[in-house]
DNA sequence: GTGAAAGCGCTAACAT
DNA sequence: ATGTTAGCGCTTTCAC
């Protein structure tokens, strides 16, 4: 309900009136007519339509989104339920997603789960009666996820995005490969001299990516002969620098035969680790090598930037948005049944150099 | 549109058919007294809504919000238009405008405008065309914004986050007092003993904050007889680490009576001069104390921590929101008609000690 | 406390 | 190429 205008001399005033019908009566067509000038323009007379367009013009027509969604029988928009925005590997795949879908034409509705089982709940159920015509999500473990049994359980389409699509290759998902991207970065500390290496993750079992990252480093350490350690899990996603958790992490790098470079699984818990080794008096890389996990530009922003492997973030989004819309939209110019569209999109990771890694002490 | 399950055995499966209508007469009562239930429960008796609360439940009965808000004339949507989310000041204010959605029962809308007009108009008439009742968002400069412009000519509801209130008082924001803060972190410096201290900014003339923080640096300089240096005003809000960009600063705090002191206007700005100063191996804050802007959690993660003019962001979005629904909801439990509620809000800054800033060389 | 009826603004058959 | 006609699913007077 919009109020008017202060009686400002703004001609177009989108009050109350400037509905369709209105539209077409000025433009002395039926409703239907004027409804086709704008979603289907080539169904109509090039001069009618600006008939249409000029009424429109002058009555200060908008169309009501919300009329158009709940007759068309789906809504175009798209639900996005992301863990949180304030780790930017989440930022930079809104970007992509917001991106990809105002090329397409679509809607979307934002929700942040914080990795809470029972938010999660609830802000699927809020996309769900928003009528969303299919999600793009990311949750904490795929394989174990409440939420994605009843999106399955419902039909409702949905990509994943980041969690690798597991389900016996029955769910959507674009990510990197998680274990061989995290292979190769173990393996890039592994060429630099270093033997005793170690994972630092967060919320270790909360995340299935962590677990496949861990998972990669072990290929990698026993590929060249080198034992595995035990991982630091730490229990946030970010450091806490708590000064119980400064004494930890203490222990860890300066144990008898402590690791001489950490593998973190993701990008903040790196440049959280870094500061904390700092403040140890510990330099980075010379005292102990740091690889992070995810590639945010933030990393490079710091001195010495960050070492890390990196994920195409913005492209994730968007290419999980450009999956979802092909299954949402079969009918799109091919004429063959797309038989096996392949479930799960692998993109490319990158190994990027930054500073925090070096040759061991 | 819902497909189905491939069959599996999930009772309720809200299929197409679980609209108010079947749930009304699977529960032998009217459509209205159905509606009632869910939204108005305090109209029907005790027994009668749990007679319509079971068939719901039994149905899988799921409101269909596009409907409601279609017919009810007003959505309860509020758009939010911030110009970035991988900036971590605007995620952590969307973080407090979704929490304070969801407490509200309100529903969101989201877009980013890049600080470019030209998709600040395009996104803003996205979100008029679902018709939100009203909108929270920042703008790169209040005073000259055309779609600010726009809005008040139309007479849509907003409230801006971070711009101050300008426009002779007629704007409704929350802010912090930015000129006034600004010169507190300034004076802060001063009381280090830095005499020659300068703003580094980014965007300068795009940036309506930037430039108030720029008044308060004044404010400070003047108030304790020190002249206030030419700033040096960047391109983007980010550093580009370009040879050319790292050579501009180099001159910068090399000159020779270069400043000691460096009051970045926002926080990642603020990383990344120091950065760059590290790379041409002067030490912050041995060689250069550097004071930053926005209070983004990440400051403290890093080593030294980004000493800082804190705003509270989350609180900024939250109370953002509050504003609007205020505005939206007049009649909320007061008889007074509120006469003059106050347009800008004001919210306390705070000064981040950090280890960044120190005795001048 | 409950019901009947009238749309919100739009799209999509189906006619012509 | 254009018009006619039904609704999409819901809320909301207005009666009873």
């Amino acid at each position: 309900m919009r109020r008017n205008a202060t009686s400002l001399a703004a001609p177009p005033v989108p009050s109350n009136g400037a509905t369709l019908v209105n539209v077409a009566r000025a433009a002395s067509v039926s409703l239907a007519t004027a409804s086709r000038v704008f979603s289907n323009p080539e169904l109509v007379r090039q001069d009618t339509a600006e008939r249409v367009l000029q009424a429109a013009g002058e009555l200060g027509f908008r169309p009501n989104l919300l009329g158009a969604k709940l007759r068309a029988q789906r809504s175009r928009i798209v639900g996005v339920m992301l863990p949180t925005l304030e780790n930017a590997v989440f930022a930079e795949c809104w970007h992509g997603i917001e991106e990809a879908a105002l090329a397409q034409g679509y809607s979307l509705m934002l929700v942040t789960s914080r990795y809470d089982p029972a938010r999660e709940r609830e802000r699927i159920e809020y996309l769900l009666r928003h009528r969303v015509d299919g999600m793009v999500l990311t949750v904490a473990d795929a394989a174990r996820s409440a939420v994605l049994e009843q999106l399955d359980a419902e039909g409702v389409p949905y990509v994943l995005a980041y969690n690798q699509g597991a389900r016996r290759g029955k769910r959507y998902s674009v990510s990197v490969d998680n274990r061989v991207s995290a292979r190769a970065g173990v393996e890039r500390l592994i060429a630099a001299g270093h033997r005793r290496i170690s994972v630092v993750s967060g919320a270790f079992v909360a995340s299935d990516r962590a677990r496949l990252r861990h998972m990669g480093y072990q290929d990698a350490m026993r590929a060249h002969g080198l034992q595995p350690l035990p991982p630091l899990s730490l229990p946030a996603h970010t450091p806490t620098q708590t000064p119980a958790e400064v004494e930890r992490i203490r222990r860890f790098v300066t144990a008898p035969s402590a690791p001489t470079a950490l593998f973190c699984t993701n990008d903040m818990l790196a440049i959280g680790v870094i500061s904390i080794l700092k403040r140890l008096g510990l330099s980075v890389p010379g005292d102990v090598s740091v690889l992070g996990y995810d590639g945010i530009e933030l990393g490079q922003l710091l001195e010495p930037p960050l070492s890390t492997v990196a994920q195409p973030n913005n492209e994730i989004g968007a290419r999980a948005l450009g999956c979802l819309l092909a299954r949402l939209e079969p009918a799109s110019a091919r004429a063959a049944p797309a038989p096996r569209m392949p479930r799960a999109t692998l993109l490319p990771h990158a190994l990027r150099e930054g500073a925090t890694v070096g040759p061991p002490a």
